[in-house]
DNA sequence: AACAATCAGGACCGCATGGGTCCTGTTAAG
DNA sequence: CTTAACAGGACCCATGCGGTCCTGATTGTT
């Protein structure tokens, strides 16, 4: 699969969200803050999930945090300086293909001849090359062909219209 | 984790293994096929395990098998000609790091406004892209570099001395 | 012709991991 | 002092992977 957590993908969401400056509390300094429930509701990710993501990404310093009543969450960074590596890495940990890389206590169970120990770095430096190349910035641009941009982001989207007609892809060949 | 699945990894050794020329079941027809039971012995990965990996490889084409006795598995291709993209669909599947863009059934459950709607297409062609370009012969090259070449594959090697003083890697630098 | 070896293709189970929720404490503004 | 919001856990459940096994089909050997 080479699938990686969905938890990364509310990631991205969530931080173009913070991107698109929260109009509702600019507060702070200047300095405008998103709530977790206001980003949650603006993104449809349920709340405590918003918030378990918030908390890893202020962790890896993608976002900072002001606590207290009327805090939230800021970016720390353009969209253009956040690599989806630097996503990956602060949700799912270090980005590690195999468990013969990543420091596994017991390393593989078969090491005794493992003729390809330690090859696999080749092919993480190329992953990890190939997702540090990429930013959070090229892929909002790459995104939302259609003409679904909602260009205020301050007023929450009503997502009845959109959750109907909107966006069919590939959900219809669903077996 | 971004971390590919075990099998995986025993796939490469196995299709390593294989490209070492079994020296035993030298027949049909001037084509020398190893077993499974084989492969497992030589490279200490279980047989079932072993087997199960054949039988994945096979139906993606990248090794050909001889059904009946002194049947076996042959390459098809040399170990230049096959991918790790190659190897990590035949055993995980298509290439695709989020549900968004596999045709999941359901689609993603914030499809809605999800603002990021097929962007990961972006990161998975670049994925795509760095594993198509490492061949199994790159990754055998660039292992083992101390002194635990095993000239000759038909005799099994004694795991006792590899398993105790060989190959430290990172496994130290656990948690 | 009978046998044995080997692959084919499933079904099956247990465990680990991630996804998701909730609770309690801490901070800071009003 | 109260309230709003983050911090940082603990916790449960489902999904999927790793691994094993069984039965059948095929083919060389005796």
């Amino acid at each position: 699969m080479l699938r990686l957590s969905k938890l990364t993908d509310y990631a991205v969401v969530v931080l173009i969200r913070l991107s698109e400056g929260g109009g509702e509390c600019a507060r702070l300094g200047g300095e405008p803050v998103q709530t977790s429930p206001g980003i949650a509701l603006a993104t449809g990710v349920p709340e405590p999930t918003v918030a378990k993501v918030l908390k890893a990404l202020t962790s890896a310093n993608l976002v900072a945090s002001q606590r207290g009543a009327r805090g939230g969450y800021r970016l720390v960074q353009a969209l253009e300086q956040i690599t989806i590596a630097d996503v990956i890495t602060a949700i799912d940990g270090p980005i590690a293909l195999t468990a013969c890389v990543d420091g596994a206590p017991g390393a593989c169970d078969v090491q005794n001849m493992c003729a390809v120990k330690g090859r696999w770095d080749l092919v993480n430096d190329a992953i990890r090359q190939a997702l540090t190349s990429i930013t959070l910035a090229e892929m909002r641009v790459a995104s939302v062909p259609m003409a679904f941009r909602l260009p205020a982001p301050d007023h929450l989207a009503p997502p009845d219209r959109l959750a109907q007609g909107g966006v069919p892809l590939a959900a219809s060949a669903a077996e």
